[in-house]
DNA sequence: TAGTGGTCTAGACCACTTG
DNA sequence: AAGTGGTCTAGACCACTAA
């Protein structure tokens, strides 16, 4: 038992965080059970259980029934992205947010957005691109499918003032989903609309949302040159 | 009080789940409180708490004090990317793993590193850099800046051997970091390593890691075009 | 200041999984 | 078979904050 009672378990968190760090307990190494720290720490079992619980989902540590609690050997790093709705990313760094319309048909997707959102070949889905622009500066070019089930025809006038990207957020629900980080080239059509070079590298996120399996967007994001998605460990 | 008791958090949390996808609970609106709730669903207090814990982790509930428990107006979008060790990752997708270091020497960081890692302008640091191939294929460049104080230099020969990627991992902890995602064209030196075109996109992650504040090491991995990163939402 | 979520406790039972 | 984490309960008190 401590001199100092841990009655908390955000306290009993950092006193594990801390025997982590100065190696006490190193990467590997089985900790001891939740009761006997119970005990050590002067607290009940559930907050032990909650600190821990709490480490393990951060990755720190591996735990298993009867095999006892290990400090993980290969910290797996997540990083949690936060993926605001577009015009309040720009808001929030003190840009003006304006958006544009450029394009809004019904036409048969190409194969491989039928791949993706499970559609049949013979499907005509809602196709819409338009864009974002901060201080009036291209920020990043939306370029959408839709499934028609999930919005009606008259429903997708209102594009013409509000972004799918915002619209949908609080108009249809969605229960799960898929999203992609990488890069590409501008090629003339993106060099057109975000005005910079052709060649130049462009940061993208792919985006699939589904209800109960069923796709009901699938959404390419753009973005200017320079545009970077930063995190904290 | 419904027919069928739900008697774990995870019950709980999918009727709530589904309250707010059938819009029977809409964004914005507030729920019952915990006690409600609780009696409602046939257990303790504690129970829904859990639930409704997660849920608010999530970003699908926002959760005060007093004001109570409301359906998250703009659901923000998580996406937890998990960042694995460069060797397993590409040992995972079945490949075979290789690994090249390049270039180790300890000289003057340019200022940009200085800042990130709040050096002093005449402290030398260690700056390596190495490729990590699959199936013989530059897989990532992986350009990394090392506190001389967390590695001696005994420690440093090792380097020709394990990559400093995942030799880290397992001998110097870290308490926080930051991570960035970003998109770059392949210059000259990018193009040679990676055996690609000058011009092409690459995909790149800044990751700086620290100590208690002090910064241990500074990487930027640029990866071979074609790279993305996924996840679910 | 009153209502709400946040947390702790002590005890109990259960589920999983290793030896 | 037994040890460990996973969870539930009932009750209690506390911390925050909207009204």
């Amino acid at each position: 038992m401590t001199d100092t009672p841990f009655n908390s378990w955000q306290s009993v968190q950092e006193e594990v965080l801390a025997r982590i760090h100065s190696r006490q307990w190193k990467p590997g190494d089985l900790i001891p059970n939740e009761a006997d720290l119970a005990q050590e720490f002067g607290c009940a079992r559930a907050t032990v259980n909650r600190a821990l619980q709490n480490l393990a989902d951060e990755g720190l540590l591996d735990r298993r029934r009867k095999a006892g609690t290990r400090v993980a050997t290969h910290p797996v790093r997540k990083a949690t992205m936060y993926i605001p709705v577009i015009r309040q990313e720009i808001a929030d760094k003190g840009h003006e947010y304006g958006y544009e319309l450029i394009c809004s048909e019904r036409v048969l997707p190409p194969t491989e957005v039928c791949n993706i959102m499970e559609f049949g070949r013979r499907a005509r889905a809602q196709h819409i691109v338009c864009i974002h622009t901060a201080d009036g500066r291209p920020y990043v070019i939306e370029d959408r499918w839709l499934n028609p089930k999930w919005v009606s025809v008259e429903e997708i006038s209102i594009f013409n003032e509000i972004s799918p990207n915002e619209w949908l957020v609080t108009h249809v629900p969605f229960t799960e989903g898929e999203i992609m980080f990488s890069a590409m080239s501008a090629g003339k059509t993106e060099a057109g609309l975000l005005s910079c070079k052709e060649g130049e590298a462009l940061f993208v996120i792919n985006r699939t949302t589904r209800n109960k399996q069923e796709a009901i967007t699938s959404v390419r994001l753009i973005f200017a040159p320079g545009y970077r998605i930063e995190t904290g460990i």
